[in-house]
DNA sequence: TTGAAAGCGTTACCAA
DNA sequence: TTGGTAACGCTTTCAA
């Protein structure tokens, strides 16, 4: 009936079950030791009363939250989705919870997140990427939790890692567009120091192209994340003003790439006869589009069941406080733009 | 330093800073009555041991958690992402903070969803949707929380709603591709339970196509959701294979509006002057893709933003329990590829 | 398999 | 502005 003016308790359960309220709170687990028949009896008295188990007395009590606290960057991006997925769908069944928070690609932001969230007493944390303030740096190591990093392979980790070097990755579109035969390369966007890992990717092209002694002016500026398909088709009509004769552009992330290569379209601009572009982050709108933009796939679900997997095992090895785990990613190009 | 064996508690910080824990615990708080210097000398003593308020329990001894919990069909969805941005960006410093679970687009892990949430006593509940399982709706009702409904129009709304009607939105496209002249018109998608949205946006094409006479029967199924670029293709494959002189095609979402149009796009279909494509949801991708894509704009940011309201207004005006708030949206319609 | 008692760390409430 | 005391609703621990 509805009007109950008060929600029940374990206390009122225990009393129509004719129990104690203990052997209510064995009721509700799985692996108690209640018998079948003072079970069924508990759970038919707690339906009667729609009884629904606090968990905020039993976090208390039992110092257990079941929270894993995770941070990203941005929830409308197609790559920190994926490895969220990935993350729940292997925390599924474990008894864990996500408490999800973004930090728009701020730090500052991140630090504000985790104080909030510490707070909540998680179980374990993970976060993307391996910059953070000062303080943020503290709140982590002294949380007295797993912390693992994603999306990065830091130099100083904090806890735990599941990663992949940015920069590394991005050379991997330099070579690539080196074995197609182009030499007048350009990139697009990773110019802001709030996107440390685009920043990455922007210096890992850098590097490559240097070293193979190609012309390595050929950057345009797309300004604070999120880089969305209208940064990247306005930075493409700006490298091709400067650079009529690019051959080659890799943009920081397929939603770039997808918006410079409409920008080639609505001009006439042949992709890839007249230039070529490349992506990052393995879209399935890089898959799709035509023409298809070639890519490289850093696993982002993959990273979410490692991350997952790298708490599960922490958290059911509680004596392994010294252990530090660093899952590395090695992401792939996917070849696409084939003329 | 690190080393400590315990994490400190509000008595430890008492202590270091000769007050009652009473004080302590007020001079966590923004407003409360603490003298100036009492407060930084206890935030000092705080911040020495490293302290971190523990709102498992202030949670319990308050009954208030700060949560919203909120459940979305999915995560990698842009119109549910931005609906979750709206609700954060007006929810930021509000103290509440959302928890969030993704369904699948299943009702029955909705209800499993609601019931972990339940337990977690959230201040209020946003769902998407206005189907939900008889046990769910029950445990909705006797949450004894405000129950916000988003992205439909309930005929029997738990409490609160903040939606529209997917099939009156469906409709302007259908008056949309007419005013253009197209006669034969196809549609794709919404052909299963598990997305009532994408149901209700058929059902609504094929009551406005009936009522002015035109062929009903030019539809496509896509399967289970989520429909992504990939079936979009598929069906529109289908679509021209089945139906070769349908003039405009309407897509359940523009995820599969692209996927159709890339598909005319590599079979060398021109788009709308071979046939026309329309969606739903005002993507970015919509917008961009070349030829853009015409979509109807159910301002999903919006959403958000009006279920946050909502929810902030019910909790500010404890009184008002008898209360219900219907926030009716009115979708747009973009017209795009104007021949 | 069941129960009693003692917290868990905070805030509500009342008093000073 | 401050402090004392009693919850908050559960689980841990120990006993039966």
């Amino acid at each position: 009936m509805a009007g109950n003016n008060k929600t029940p308790t374990m206390l009122d359960v225990a009393r129509l079950a004719n129990v104690s309220s203990m052997t209510v709170s064995r009721a509700f687990k799985r692996d108690a030791s209640v018998g079948k028949e003072t079970r069924e009896r508990i759970l038919k008295a707690a339906d009667e009363l729609g009884y629904v188990l606090d968990s905020t007395a039993a976090n208390l009590s039992s110092r257990k939250t079941g929270f894993v606290a995770v941070t990203i960057p941005s929830i409308n991006n197609a790559n920190f989705a994926d490895t969220l997925r990935g993350m729940s769908q292997r925390l599924r069944g474990s008894g864990l919870e996500i408490l999800l928070g973004y930090t728009d690609y701020s730090v500052d932001e991140e630090e504000r997140l985790i104080e909030q969230f510490l707070r909540r007493r998680p179980e374990a944390i993970v976060v993307t990427g391996g910059t953070h303030t000062d303080r943020c740096r503290k709140l982590l190591e002294h949380s007295g939790v797993p912390v693992v990093e994603t999306w990065d392979l830091p130099a100083k980790p904090i806890g735990h890692v599941v990663g992949f070097s940015n920069a590394e990755a991005a050379k991997l579109m330099v070579d690539h567009f080196v074995e197609r035969g182009y030499t007048r390369l350009g990139f697009i966007g990773g110019d802001t120091s709030r996107d440390t890992r685009g920043l990455d990717r922007r210096r890992g092209f850098l590097e490559a192209v240097k070293a193979r002694g190609l012309d390595s002016s050929r950057l345009i500026a797309s300004g604070p994340p999120p880089i969305t398909m209208r940064e990247g088709a306005a930075s493409m009509r700006e490298m091709i003003a400067r650079w009529p004769d690019t051959q080659a552009v890799m943009c920081v992330s397929d939603l770039s790439a997808f918006g410079a290569l409409t920008e080639c379209q609505r001009k006439g601009i042949r992709v890839p006869e007249d230039i070529a572009i490349g992506g990052f982050g393995a879209y399935d709108l890089a898959e799709h589009a035509v023409p298809a933009i070639t890519t490289i796939d850093a696993s982002a679900k993959a990273i979410g069941t490692h991350a997952a997997d790298t708490v599960l095992s922490l958290l059911s090895n509680p004596e392994s406080t010294d252990v530090r785990m660093v899952t590395r990613i090695t992401p792939k190009i996917i070849a696409r733009q084939t003329t």
